[in-house]
DNA sequence: ATATTTATCTGACTTAAGTCAGATAAATAT
DNA sequence: ATATTTATCTGACTTAAGTCAGATAAATAT
């Protein structure tokens, strides 16, 4: 990463703060402080709970009730106790309130167009496409990955996600159960690697690493959810799984892959994959690879 | 501009507004008010004058008094009055607030690289593209267009620099004065039109609109600065002069070019311009166009 | 039945950010 | 020489934003 790449971003960062500075200043132009302006904005049309509200804004429980005394007194909402757990309480838009929240969502619109406005069709065209990428790549560099033992409730919902796209991809569906589903907790530490990567908490890709022979690894259950496809995160996960083969003192890395998944195949050749023969009996299997780790010194 | 562009546009907004929260976060952890945070990191490594300073970041003289105060005794910055000028005073940072400087600055390439940090090299690459495509066409948004006098001081240093331009890039130079400089008064109101593109203030571009002959006008003197080139601005430039054309009632506009502007030829016939034949004796143009301007209703 | 936990609220406080009216001293205009 | 303007500062104030310690009432655990 070199000096004008990080100008670049800072610059960015400046720029686009100056704008979104612009947006704060139409909310405080309806003349109410900015917290206040940001809870209403947050409560849904269908009401929301006061908990909900505190954990969504990341604000300190007396200043949200505050808030919300205040928002209640100018009757832009009602506030009453939950049917069934009285203890915690539901807010509410009164017609006002909702009045009051559609204008803040104008000044929003406003502001979007008043950017895209100046700009004739294909410079228009050209800043939305790079602000569509621009997002997709900073959700992709806010995705964690992490180690997760592979009974995990995140790791097996992210099983069960890879578990129903192989029964849909391939010809005449997918078993687990043939597959080896039962054997998942080899990829448990102390002797395997599982690795979920989360987008805002949210699991949202994963992959496996067992031992099969000694110095032998192999990768398993690489899987992408279809949101955050095209982002680069299946090559950050293979590597990921290597490190955590080189980390379990491996020489090796296998894996197998069925012939319907093509971009798995493009992926694990550029990856400094070769193919070799058949090491295993996965009727699921036809293609298998092997990459050589480099040794850690 | 239809309902998906305005929600990719808040999309965008909103998610960049989180990163640059993320910010200002760096800023406060250490353990100084925002304020005064912005206030040193203003500050530049020559020093800077207090009203400078208060200009920049459009603060209350009284509020930036304190502020001054307050990093002055930290023993952050000294201030001093101006040698030639008494009542201004000067602020110059000290090596501990030059220090200070440097770990916020420090903070702010810490984010940046977080954000690169966890992208493969293609990825990164496609970021910093987008980056700077959205820069640059935020920035082209934000170029306005308005009416100016030929003679006033922006006008005069975009016809400078337009003659400049011209005779560095025509074969042989260019000389205002055979050109017709003398005549640019004729591009002022009520009966022509000089229009001026600013961006944060400094003029980038301008045209100019004089009669030529009874509904027939003459667009001129059309220049886009260098740095702001490939923005579409002098489509957009060429549209509000069509504008204002029709404004006063003209039914055509004619324009000669030299034949060595040849991006400015590709311009014209895209815009709706046909090549017609030499209406005046002016020695540097080579090619005529006209265009009839749909009658206003 | 009683103790503990949980969800929200109230009181009392702090700090940052900013505003407004004038004071002061130097520069400039008459 | 005097009046006016300009640049900065000081005093006195406001408002928003937020924190912390408890109070209250309902739910849950023992």
């Amino acid at each position: 990463m070199d000096r004008t790449d990080i100008e670049q971003v800072r610059r960015f960062n400046r720029l686009v703060t100056r704008r979104a500075g612009a947006l704060e200043d139409d909310y405080l132009k309806r003349g109410r402080p900015l917290g206040e302006a940001r809870l209403l904005y947050e409560i849904g049309a269908d009401g929301d709970d006061v908990s909900a509200l505190r954990d969504r804004l990341a604000l300190d429980s007396a200043y949200v009730s505050r808030l919300l005394r205040s928002l209640e007194a100018q009757g832009l909402l009602t506030v009453s106790a939950d049917t069934i757990d009285r203890r915690r309480r539901s807010v509410k838009l009164t017609p006002l309130g909702q009045a009051e929240r559609d204008a803040y969502d104008a000044l929003s619109d406003d502001l979007a167009m008043s950017l895209l406005e100046p700009l004739g069709g294909r410079q228009r065209t050209r800043l939305l496409a790079a602000m569509a990428d621009v997002e997709t790549l900073l959700k992709a560099s806010s995705i964690a990955i992490s180690r997760d033992r592979p009974d995990s409730p995140d790791a097996v919902a992210c099983l069960a996600a890879y578990f129903a796209e192989l029964d849909a991809r391939f010809d005449g569906g997918f078993d687990p159960g043939i597959g080896g589903a039962a054997a998942d907790m080899a990829m448990a530490p102390p002797h395997g690697s599982f690795l979920v990567a989360r987008l805002d908490g949210a699991p949202v890709a994963s992959g496996g690493l067992k031992v099969i022979a000694p110095g032998i690894g192999e990768i398993k259950r690489m899987w992408v959810a279809a949101p955050v496809r095209g982002m680069g995160l299946a090559r950050r996960l293979l590597k990921a799984l290597e490190a955590e083969a080189a980390r379990l003192g491996l020489a090796t890395v296998r894996l197998d892959t069925n012939r319907s998944l093509t971009e798995a195949h493009a992926l694990y050749r550029t990856s400094g994959y070769a193919e070799i023969a058949r090491y295993n009996d996965n009727p699921y299997a036809h293609l298998f690879f092997e990459k050589a780790l480099p040794r850690p010194d």
